[in-house]
DNA sequence: GCAAGGTC
């Protein structure tokens, strides 16, 4: 019998698609990855029973990459990555190993049906997949390869998707490739240009990268347009009539003027001696008029992240991911979709009724049931994923603070969608005082219909207006002129962002929440009260400098423009490669132009930024010139040498001091230590080594809990004891720095083990544990308080094994535990390589011709 | 260390 696979874009498009075609009766197992699923069943497929295999990829199996050597920021010209540098796709997921679990599930098949998302990217998808299981498929005489094109995940639609199988679209799919060549080349040239250029000129910059994108400099874009208005706003005087009126002993009316205001006194003085020339307002008109505030239309990403945003005060990013864990436990539906509509056969009285015992709306929720749902309101349906609904009750305790907050809001969301709209009465009173017209109007609620489960909405209350018909008179109570400045906007929400970039195409529903949270975190914006956006100077003056240069880099034109050209590939009309050149010959261009005007952005820049050779404080001494090098603190944290004009890096995300002025044996350079905080872990590092490893097996980054010097009292081979108790392949090393509260801490990981507390001194010792193959550590207590047995002041012994010990190493037990009983003793080695003595070489230049390698 | 797009 033939194997039909079929591919899904997510695990949970795959079962649902599986429980349509199998009527419900497939098995299921769980794939190589963990991630995905297999569910299969028996069917007929072109006119043979066939052996359907159902399941899914985890979004894009592939991304795009420079090959290894242009990833070197310091050897690489960014210019050569518009064009010489090759690009490679490595796999998107290397932990979900997908290459492989398709592989492993598509050997044998005949067939292969794709039913990756109906968009650009899942047609990119369809190829990826295609590509890696073509070359296991069995081959057979016809067709074998099927595209599945539907817009809902109903039963009819999939039925019909399956019924009316085509292929999968080249075109399209190229499409999507070469808008990952163009993101990833212009993206990374400018970003790694703009981040040496002004990281290397100015000492505070505060950003460890200085990044540019197509979506993200627009994003800023919009911020800084917003900062600039309000600059350049200059406020305006305007007078207004203020008018009060009363009528028997009601209380006095404040009436709008019908000119509104005007921006000259002498004339707004003129209308006001009009008036006053009657003591009477004559009633004109009154009219009543029903209005109607509308439900709100089914819930996609967009919207909910707006509200989220400033309504319940959480940021896209945080947002996303409660929304993530509430589908992910079934709370609520697939929480990314553009769609506003609901299929045609959601079942919408049986996502209601669900909610018809939670105390918070159960009471509307039993009206709506017995009285009967309203019809919801047509929206757009872009054929991705229903809107955004619950799918189950929950309480609140279950779901957490924001978790609960975020569904409270989509279920009432959902149940104003089938609710009746908001109906009220406006009332509108004209009134003319001497020959000035002038009008109040109130609104009285009718029903509230779906403000009841969202009175956020509702109509606030007001005191009624007066009732009176036309000719009645109003007794003037006072009339006269005021004086009023036109304000400046406020700072753009986080909401209206989203508004703007869905309006000009930046970014899609999955994406924004990223384009927002990387302004931040770039230090571009810094969100104020009310989640408003207020840009840096960093951020400001970037835009400003693209303004000054070439606008159209942070335009939010720039996408769309790109995409134009893109969408002449999907649809046939240009050739791939011909589009791809002639956008990236534009973008060199660009690039080149922007390299050659940078001191034009330089002049914007040298007003809030100072120059790195006047930054910082001095700290340690470089090992070339001995002369002190200073730290720069503001990210990223660095030590300059002005003299010798190098810049080395320094961990990031702690504090550094100076390693009581101790040297490295194999440049001189004063050691500095690096604190994670105050009772975290910490270690010393060379400020040369860090970045120029000095030995073949360590790497760049590596402080000297790391460094495999035999014989520095700092390295790895002086201070190391055993092996981490928790992660593969760390060594925990003795903080020399400690005491009295003594730790050792991982070199990889974060554990940090607390040991031997108000001893007066802890080494390690050269010796290694018989049992564990650990380094034996000496302690040496006050006689007064020591806790060895029979008021001993010294002992040495390891650490995991000693019964000594035992009671003096907080993680022991948890540690013995861990390594089985002493169960993995001579497995693997401990990893630290320390036996045998290491010749010492004799002098230093034949210790650095031996160690430089 | 970089982009933007999928999704876990």
């Amino acid at each position: 019998m033939r194997t039909v696979l079929m591919v899904a874009e997510k695990p949970s498009l795959a079962l649902s698609i599986a429980k349509i075609l199998s009527k419900g009766n497939c098995t299921s197992r769980k794939g190589l990855n963990g991630a995905c699923s297999v569910h299969e069943y028996p069917g007929s497929f072109q006119g043979q029973s066939v052996r359907f295999k159902m399941t899914s990829v985890c979004g894009h199996v592939m991304s795009l990459d420079f090959i290894g050597k242009y990833n070197n920021w310091d050897k690489v010209d960014p210019a050569e990555l518009f064009s010489k540098a090759p690009t490679e796709k490595k796999e998107a997921n290397p932990k979900l190993n997908m290459v492989k679990f398709l592989q492993v599930e598509a050997r044998g098949c005949d067939y292969v049906v794709l039913w990756l998302d109906c968009d650009k990217e899942g047609e990119n998808i369809c190829f990826e997949v295609l590509d890696a299981i073509q070359p296991v498929m069995n081959r057979v005489r016809e067709q074998s390869v099927y595209r599945a094109k539907f817009s809902s995940i109903t039963d009819t639609d999939i039925w019909n998707a399956m019924d009316h199988l085509g292929e999968p679209n080249r075109n399209e799919a190229l499409s999507v490739d070469a808008r990952q060549e163009l993101d990833l080349r212009i993206g990374c040239a400018f970003t790694r240009f703009q981040t040496k250029y002004f990281q290397g000129k100015y000492g505070n910059l505060d950003s460890t990268l200085i990044s540019f994108g197509p979506c993200q400099t627009p994003t800023l874009g919009f911020c800084v347009e917003r900062h600039d208005k309000i600059q350049s706003f200059k406020p305006e005087t305007y007078w207004v009539i203020q008018a009060k009126v009363f009528k028997g002993k009601d209380s006095p009316l404040t009436l709008d003027w019908s000119r509104v205001r005007v921006f000259d006194r002498e004339v707004g003085q003129m209308f006001v001696n009009l008036a006053k020339t009657s003591r009477v307002a004559q009633v004109e008109s009154v009219s009543k008029k029903e209005k109607v505030k509308q439900r709100p239309q089914a819930l996609n990403t967009v919207e909910m992240l707006k509200v989220a945003s400033s309504s319940l005060g959480m940021s896209p990013q945080h947002t996303m991911q409660i929304a993530e864990r509430l589908y992910i436990q079934g709370y609520i539906s697939y929480p990314r979709t553009e769609t506003t509509h609901y299929p045609e056969n959601f079942d919408l009285k049986g996502a209601l009724k669900q909610q018809s015992s939670n105390p918070y709306w159960a009471e509307e929720v039993k009206a709506l049931l017995s009285t009967g749902l309203n019809h919801p309101r047509k929206g757009s349906d872009v054929g991705d994923h229903p809107p955004i609904t619950p799918m189950r009750a929950a309480s609140e305790g279950e779901l957490g603070s924001d978790g609960w907050r975020l569904y409270d809001y989509i279920t009432r969301h959902f149940i104003a969608t089938v609710s009746q709209d908001c109906k009220y009465l406006q009332t509108t009173i004209d009134f003319t005082i001497g020959s000035e017209a002038f009008s109040c109007s109130g609104k009285t609620l009718i029903s509230a219909g779906y403000t009841a489960v969202m009175p956020w909405q509702g109509i606030p209350l007001e005191e009624a207006l007066p009732a009176c018909e036309r000719g009645d008179t109003f007794t003037v109570d006072e009339i006269k002129l005021v004086e009023k400045q036109t304000s400046p906007p406020d700072y753009l929400t986080e909401a209206e962002l989203i508004t703007l970039m869905e309006k000009h195409g930046i970014g899609t529903d999955a994406s924004i929440p990223v384009h927002i949270n990387n302004v931040c975190q770039r230090n571009y914006v810094t969100v104020e009260n009310g989640r408003k956006l207020k840009p840096t100077n960093l951020g400001i003056v970037l835009v400003h400098g693209y303004y000054k240069t070439d606008a159209e880099l942070v335009l939010p034109t720039i996408r769309s423009a790109v995409e134009k050209q893109l969408s002449l590939i999907s649809l046939g009309k240009a050739n791939h490669q011909q589009v791809l050149q002639h956008t990236l010959d534009i973008f060199k261009r660009k690039f080149h132009y922007f390299v050659d005007s940078i001191p034009s952005m330089d002049e914007l820049m040298e007003v809030s930024f100072s120059p790195i050779a006047a930054s910082g404080k001095p700290l340690s001494r470089c090992g070339k010139c001995h002369r002190f090098m200073k730290y720069i603190q503001a990210k990223p944290s660095r030590l300059h040498c002005s003299h010798c004009d190098e810049t080395y890096s320094l961990p990031q995300n702690g504090a550094i001091k100076l390693y009581k002025e101790l040297r490295c044996p194999l440049d001189e350079f004063e050691l500095v230590l690096w604190t994670s905080g105050p009772r975290g872990k910490s270690y010393p590092l060379c400020p040369y080594c860090f970045s120029n490893p000095p030995f073949r097996d360590m790497k760049k980054g590596m402080g000297c809990n790391e460094c495999t010097h035999p014989s520095c009292q700092h390295s790895l081979n002086s201070l190391g004891i055993g092996q981490c108790v928790e992660c593969d392949g760390g060594v925990l090393v003795l903080d020399p720095t400690s005491g009295p509260k003594w730790r050792m801490a991982c070199n990889t990981c974060n554990v940090v083990v607390h040991f031997f507390e108000h001893a007066h001194r802890v080494q390690v010792a050269q010796e290694s544990c018989e049992a564990c193959d650990a380094s034996l550590v000496a302690v040496d207590f006050n006689k007064t308080r020591t806790p060895l047995p029979a008021g001993e002041t010294q002992h040495t012994g390891c650490v995991f094994c000693d019964p000594v010990f035992q009671d003096l190493v907080e993680l022991k037990h948890a540690t013995m535990r861990y390594r089985g009983g002493g169960a993995r003793r001579g497995g693997r080695g401990r990893g630290r390589g320390r036996r045998g003595n290491p010749k010492k070489p004799k002098d230093k230049m034949a210790a650095l011709a031996a160690y430089f390698v």
